[in-house]
DNA sequence: TCCCTGACTGGTT
DNA sequence: AAACCAGCCAGGG
């Protein structure tokens, strides 16, 4: 390990925290699960740590994370799309002809917890 | 330890 | 609509 490796991985847990609060039926993308983590800007470290999950182990619902267009994201290892696919259709998801989902149907729009519910602009 | 590669994204061209 | 590009940062060679 070098000097410091301990605090970089403190990530993960906040990532896999949040999208286990993504409902089925319902999916958010990298760059909202990282926001939502603490980490606005870092989608790409989002992909990261889902493609370090041990699905063996870890019980995340990583196949609601799809990226800012709605499609899922190619892998390096094939067939784990179709899958991903399967997975969201068997909890309602609908894709069109192009394998894409529309986000203003399906994205998670979580409430805000903070005092002031809503304060709309 | 440097260098490169990713389950990404938003802004430009 | 599609290609490019600069940020982002953990692992492995």
């Amino acid at each position: 390990m070098s000097r410091r490796s301990a605090r970089g991985s403190d990530r993960y847990p906040r990532i896999y925290r949040v999208v286990r609060r993504i409902p089925r039926g319902r999916v958010a993308t990298y760059g909202q699960v990282a926001e939502l983590a603490g980490l606005p800007g870092c989608a790409r470290q989002v992909g990261y740590a889902l493609h370090a999950l041990d699905d063996a182990v870890d019980d995340v619902p990583w196949q609601r994370v799809v990226n800012a267009r709605g499609e899922i994201s190619r892998r390096a290892v094939a067939g784990i799309e179709p899958i991903q696919q399967q997975l969201l259709e068997a909890e309602g998801i609908a894709f069109d002809a192009r394998g894409r989902l529309d986000l203003t149907l399906f994205q998670w729009r979580p409430r805000v917890r903070k005092r002031n519910p809503e304060m709309r602009v």
